[in-house]
DNA sequence: CTTGAACTAGATAGAACGTTCTAGTTAATT
DNA sequence: AATTAACTAGAACGTTCTATCTAGTTCAAG
């Protein structure tokens, strides 16, 4: 049975953007409903209970990393060039967003993880996805990193390093936390490139002042 | 007017805990009070509203992160496994706790740094703290760290990595992405310092099967 | 001993919440 | 045109929540 109407669909991207910006709890389903312009009749069709439908976002996330997040950019040849868009795309998201909504993941996994079990199951599983595509990219670099470097580990380093950055970026109101920590980053793959290859490239220790910047600059840029 | 019982503190630290491992709005007030062992009479002669009373839990926390957290070790002198006892600190909490409690500062933030504005500008301000604290003790490290290296930027990092650590350790229920985190910190550390300095302490690059440890085994020993 | 501020007890109020229910309307299928 | 499943509308329900209210008890100070 073909489905009708996309009111599923709007509910769907309205309570997302909810729960991100707002929270699971802090969102009632009244505020989902008026904004999506529908009714509790509608509501209840789609989604049995709340939970439901947070269950549903979830997997909604999921596709967006894969369709948005990681999405191959064909004009970004450079893996390591790939792995700093990523995170350059969420600063674009916390700053275009004055630092309201918080990472994707995050939110949902520092609320739910303790009290829904099934949300954090599934939330664990994305976060294994998101560690996974960083070290596909990691792999990628191939012997621009160390042979014996744990791409896994490292990875999941980064992924601790931008929930993190922007947990602070959003407390604080500012980028600066957000853009201190993925520099360091940059600071971190620059030395191991450094001890994997006999051209060292220049690593700049001090402070980034970050300028709105076009895809394609060398990631060593900030 | 001396304080005639303990109440107040008997609130607050159940309340404390119990938005510490489950959140603030999963919390009701009924149950802490319940905890506490005390009614809405006297929840209410302290704080007058909820909100209250997460504003002085927040506060008590950043009493903790000074008496407690950052409380100097006085047998650990070396500055770089004071840091690195800090992060050790951070995954007792998690795994004595079954993953259940998340960091004190991240899972408040995480939730009520959008819609309680009076939350978040305190919370900024121990985040703010908690990366000082880092600093000092990077300040500390003296020649062991090149000269024209940003230590604000680096604590903010490290902040930034162990509250994404612990968010992914808490959803994942393991301690193995935070491990894998703070090796890597660690092994970012190593190279910083092998920069600054002619004799280069061994990195190792492969994944670390940590140990139950003392507390003053040398800071690169993952 | 009296007074009064500090504190406690617990019933109850009043709003907000997620959910249910009945009565529809819409549109594809036969 | 009739049938039927998909979907919508919105009032109402029952629960849970934070907060209030009244009536206390406790205890240090005068």
């Amino acid at each position: 049975m073909a489905r009708r109407t996309n009111t599923r669909e709007r509910l769907l991207t309205t309570a997302a953007e909810l729960f991100r910006r707002q929270g699971y709890a802090q969102t009632g389903v009244n505020e989902i409903m008026q904004q999506a312009k529908t009714t509790s009749g509608s509501f209840y069709h789609f989604f049995p209970t709340k939970e439901d439908l947070v269950l549903a976002v979830v997997d909604h996330i999921g596709e967006s990393l894969d369709t948005e997040v990681f999405a191959t950019d064909p004009e970004t040849t450079d893996p390591l060039n790939r792995v700093f868009n990523v995170l350059e795309s969420y600063r674009r998201h916390l700053v275009e967003n004055d630092f309201a909504l918080g990472s994707p993941l995050g939110t949902l996994a520092a609320e739910l993880s303790q009290s829904h079990p099934q949300v954090r199951e599934r939330l664990a599983t994305l976060f294994a996805g998101w560690a996974q595509h960083m070290h596909d990219m990691l792999e990628d670099a191939g012997d621009r990193l160390p042979a014996d470097l744990d791409r896994s580990a490292l990875a999941e380093f980064i992924l601790s390093t931008v929930e993190g950055a922007v947990l602070q970026a959003r407390v604080r109101r500012s980028p600066a936390p957000f853009d201190a920590s993925i520099a360091a980053l940059r600071s971190h793959l620059a030395l191991l490139a450094v001890g994997s290859r006999s051209a060292a490239p220049r690593v700049s220790q001090s402070r980034p002042t970050p300028q709105p910047r076009t895809q394609n600059v060398d990631w060593r840029a900030w």
